[in-house]
DNA sequence: AGCGGCGATGTAAGCGCTTACAGCATACCA
DNA sequence: TGGTATGCTGTAAGCGCTTACATCGCCGCT
C-alpha cells in the first residue's frame, strides 16, 4: 500500500502537504493537483489507523442491540445509518446481548473503536449497566428509561401508547379487556402494561393478563389459552403486533370471529398489520426515528457546537386505529 | 488514556513485557501478575489504532447491505455477528444501497476500516460491482451470483426453491398458475421467476406473471389485478412472502376462500408465516446460515490454515407445505 | 569449570500519519 | 529600502503499539 512517503516523492511535495491536501487544509492550487495526480496514480489511500492514533478519532459510532428478532432491529440500524452516512460516520454494530456480562464485554470491547455508542437495551436494568460503560466513551441509551441519568436517554414513551390503546378499546364499549404481556424484566412490556392498568384504574373496566413473550408462538398460545375458558373478553390487547398475529391465528383456528365476537389490538405496527384480515389495529412506534434521533443526541456530544439540540428525548407513539377493534356497530352477522 | 508507558512504569517492566501480557505471549507468571495488576489499577486499555498500525489487522469485518426492510436484514446480520463474536471480530455494517456508486463510496470508505467484507447486492450486478471493489479488501458475495468468479460467493438456490414449489403446485392439481414477480433487476426474483417457468416449460401447465415489487403493497395490487379478471388462476405463487401477504388481504377482501377457490404460496418464510390464516406454504430460506456461511468463507480467506472447509456454496431452500395451498381434497364447502 | 542452549526481558526501530514550528518567498506599507 | 504581515511549504516530533534483535541469567552437559 502506498504511503505518504510515496505520494509526496512522486508528486515532488513533502509529506505534510499531502497530508493537508487529504485534510482540506490551506495547500496551493498546484500542489493540490499534483499531489492528488500521484495519489491516484499510486491508488492511495490514507491509512485510517495511523489517522486515528494521530487524531484521536474513528469516525465510527458503535450501537450496541439486544438479541432481537425481526423489523424492529433493523428498521433502527436504517436509522441509525441513514444519519450516520450523511455525516461520514460508520457504525459498528454488535446484536445478541440480552445479558449484563455479554454487554459489558461488547462495551469494552468496543473502546477504542468508537467514538461513542448508542445503547438499546430493553432487557437490562440501565442503573445496572452504567458501571459498565467505559468511563470514556459517549454513550446514548435508547429505549431503556430508568439510568441514574449518568447518560442521555432516547425513549419511546410506551405508558402513553398503551394509555391510549386502552381509552380506544374502551371507548369503543369494551369493559373486559385481555392483555397479553410481554416477557418479564423487558421494560418496554413492563411500561406498555403499566399504561394499562393506567387506564384500566381509571375506568369501570376489568383488566386480566396473559403471559405472554413478544413472539408469535407466546401470542398463538395465549389465544388457545383465552379460548380454554368458557367467558371470552370483549377485547385482547396483545403488548405487540408478534403476539397478535399468533394470538389471531387462534382465535381463527375456533371459529372466533374478529372484531364481531372479540377485538384485538397490538403494539408496534409492524408493516405488514394493516395486511392481515382483519386489518390489525395497534399503536405505531416510530423505530427509525428513535434511531436517528439517538444519533443526534449522540452527534451533539461529539461535535458540540454543530449541535442541533433535539427538543425532547420521549417519542410519542400514535394510534393505529384499523379493523381489527372496530366495533361491531350494528349486528350485523348472524 | 494509560499507555504501555504507564503500566510498564507502575509494574516496574519494559513497555516490551506489557505488550507480551496482553498478546499472549511468553512472559514469566511473576511478570504477568504484576502488569495485570498495573493495567487494572490503571484502567489500562491497548489502543487498538496503535496495534493496527502495526499488525495491519483490525479484527473487524464489513457488510454491506442493499436497502433491505425486515426479517430477511436482520436475520442476515444476526447470523454474522454470532460467529464473528466468537472469533472476537467486530462488524461494520453499512445499508441501504441501491445503487452502484454508493456502494462502491462505502467500500472504499470501509478500506482500511475492515480485514474484508461480506457484500450482498441483489439489485447490482455483479459483474459491475466487482471493479468497484478495492483489489486488496478480502470480499465475499452473498446472494448475488453473476461475477466473474473474482469473489467467492455463497448463494441461495433460489431456482431450485421455485421449482420444488411449482412442483409442488403441479402435484396439487393445479394447471393454471399465476406467479407475482419481484422488482425488475432483483436477482432473487429474477432467479425465482426462472424457476417457475422451467417448471412449467416441463409442464402442462399455464403461467401468467403480475408483476410485484417483494412489497406487501405490491402484493395486494396484484391480488386486486387479479380479481379484475373473470378467471381465477388455479393458485398464485408470489415470489416473497411480503407480496403472499398483501395478496392473501386483497384476496379476503373480495371473500376468496384460500386454498378453496385459490391455492396461495409465498417464498422466504417468515417467522409469521405459519400463523397467517390460512398458514403460509412458502419456501424456508435459512438466513442466518447464508450469513454464517458468507462469514465461515470470508474466514477462510482471512486466516488461511485455520480454515474449516466449506462444503458447498449454494444453499438449498426447503418447501414449507403449509395450509394456504392444501389441495380442496372433497369439495366440502359450499 | 566451561560452554551451548534456552527462556525471559529490555532496547530501539519503526508502522503511517498529523501538526507545531520554522523557514522562505512574496507583497505591502511607510 | 527596510520592516512586517501573509501564505505555503518543509522538517521533525511523536501518537501507542509490536517485534526483531541483543542481552542476560540459568540450567545441564561434557
Amino acid at each position: 500500500m502506498a504511503t505518504v512517503y510515496d505520494v509526496a516523492e512522486k508528486a515532488g511535495v513533502s509529506i505534510a502537504t499531502v497530508s493537508r491536501v487529504f485534510n482540506n487544509n490551506t495547500v496551493s492550487q498546484s500542489a493540490r493537483e499534483k499531489v492528488n495526480a500521484a495519489a491516484r496514480s499510486l491508488g492511495y489511500t490514507p491509512n485510517l489507523a495511523a489517522r486515528s492514533l494521530m487524531t484521536k478519532r474513528t469516525d465510527t459510532i458503535g450501537v450496541v442491540l439486544p438479541d432481537m428478532h425481526g423489523e424492529f432491529f433493523s428498521e433502527l440500524v436504517r436509522g441509525i445509518d441513514a444519519g450516520a452516512r450523511r455525516l461520514g460516520l460508520h457504525m459498528l454494530v454488535s446484536c445478541s446481548h440480552d445479558e449484563l456480562n455479554e454487554m459489558a464485554a461488547v462495551l469494552s470491547a468496543m473502546q477504542g473503536r468508537v467514538d461513542g455508542v448508542i445503547i438499546m437495551s430493553p432487557l437490562i436494568a440501565i442503573d445496572a449497566l452504567e458501571p459498565h460503560i467505559p468511563p470514556p466513551l459517549p454513550a446514548i441509551i435508547v429505549n431503556g428509561s430508568g439510568g441514574r441519568g449518568l447518560y442521555p436517554e432516547v425513549n419511546l414513551d410506551n405508558r402513553a401508547g398503551a394509555r391510549q390503546m386502552m381509552a380506544h378499546l374502551l371507548a369503543e364499549g369494551h369493559r373486559d379487556i385481555c392483555i397479553v404481556s410481554g416477557p418479564p424484566d423487558n421494560l418496554d412490556a413492563e411500561q406498555r402494561q403499566l399504561g394499562c392498568v393506567e387506564a384500566a384504574d381509571r375506568s369501570d373496566c376489568r383488566l386480566r393478563t396473559l403471559a405472554g413473550a413478544f413472539t408469535e408462538a407466546s401470542g398463538y398460545a395465549a389465544g388457545v389459552e383465552l379460548l380454554a375458558h368458557n367467558a371470552l373478553p370483549d377485547a385482547v390487547f396483545a403488548l405487540n403486533d408478534a403476539m397478535a398475529i399468533g394470538c389471531l391465528c387462534a382465535l381463527a383456528e375456533r371459529g372466533i370471529a374478529v372484531p364481531e365476537q372479540i377485538a384485538l389490538a397490538g403494539f408496534d405496527d409492524i408493516p405488514l398489520a394493516q395486511y392481515l384480515r382483519p386489518s390489525l389495529t395497534t399503536v405505531h412506534v416510530p423505530i427509525a426515528d428513535l434511531g436517528s434521533r439517538s444519533l443526534q443526541r449522540l452527534l451533539a456530544i461529539l461535535r458540540p457546537g454543530a449541535g442541533a439540540a433535539t427538543a425532547s428525548d420521549v417519542l410519542v407513539p400514535e394510534l393505529m386505529i384499523r379493523d381489527s377493534s372496530r366495533r361491531a356497530c350494528a349486528p350485523d352477522l348472524r
